[in-house]
DNA sequence: CTAAAGCTGCAATTAAGTTGCATTTTATTT
DNA sequence: AAATAAAATGCAACTTAATTGCAGCTTTAG
């Protein structure tokens, strides 16, 4: 499931933001870096359980603040009110996501970067773009021909 | 504060879908008429109590439930895991909203249309369109020159 | 005026996330 | 290979937004 190339490099986005490496913080930024979609922390639970990573709920919160914190990992605020999480091996701009209303789940629409061609009022000053778009998503749409 | 255009104007807006006309729903649809950012439940309770509306916790949430779901009212997922919410007297078509870091504000700007100029990856179905840009809102950067 | 449908209040519950503190682990220095 | 300081972890308790079930009360149609 984990490859040597995918280990070396959760090391690798660790070190270089001169982070200490444990276990736990390795386990959790593998399973961003390998699932295909935004994981929840609840998700992100049952999948450590899968593979084996033994860790306190609240150590897994501390791990995902901290990747997020140091920009290794992105979260993006979904509709049940839950964060949900991916990280990517290369620096991510700004992109767009995908919330599917049936399975919840989040897809990184990385082509999908938010043309900055708007101009905000006078006086606001911005940070950070989220363009989150929401529907159902290929898997969802084929299984039950919503 | 409350003028009586204002209050017919909530009246019209509840009764076109066909809805019951409440004291609660009315008191909490003219707020959130009359507020110019988007107000979370906490702030709904505050401003409710100014106003001399009794209701409890639970029937705001409902009213504020009923109130999106037949689309007068719209809210935005705020970075502080609350829902914000805003109605406007003449039915919107999806904008984007700014969220002060600071003051955790939400502002809807409705000149900010999102073009949608980016196509999505095959096999997605579109419902909905959520671009939120985060940064310091006019008051907060005067404030403190942040 | 009356009755049914639909709201509301109250109490209990859910669920994501946070906090404080004692203990253990990491990485660095000797 | 220790010793050490700094940082991460586990555990228990806590916070807070939001939800649920149900009895009692309002609204509205007839
Ligand atoms: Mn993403
Ligand atoms: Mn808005
Ligand atoms: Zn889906
Ligand atoms: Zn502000």
């Amino acid at each position: 499931m984990k490859t040597d190339t995918e280990q070396t490099l959760a090391q690798k986005l660790i070190r270089q933001v001169n982070g200490r490496v444990t276990p736990i913080r390795l386990g959790v930024l593998e399973l961003l870096l390998n699932t295909q979609t935004a994981l929840s922390h609840q998700e992100l639970e049952q999948a450590a359980a899968q593979t084996g990573l033994v860790a306190d709920r609240v150590s897994l919160y501390r791990a995902l603040d901290w990747l997020v914190e140091q920009g290794i990992a992105h979260r993006i605020s979904s509709h049940d009110r839950a964060w949900r999480y991916k990280a990517q091996a290369e620096l991510t701009s700004p992109h767009a996501h995908f919330q599917c209303k049936h399975c919840s789940q989040v897809f990184c629409l990385e082509d999908l970067q938010p043309a900055l061609l708007f101009k905000l009022p006078p006086g606001y000053q911005l940070d950070e773009i989220e363009l989150k778009l929401q529907g159902t998503c290929p898997a969802c749409a084929s299984l039950n021909a919503i």
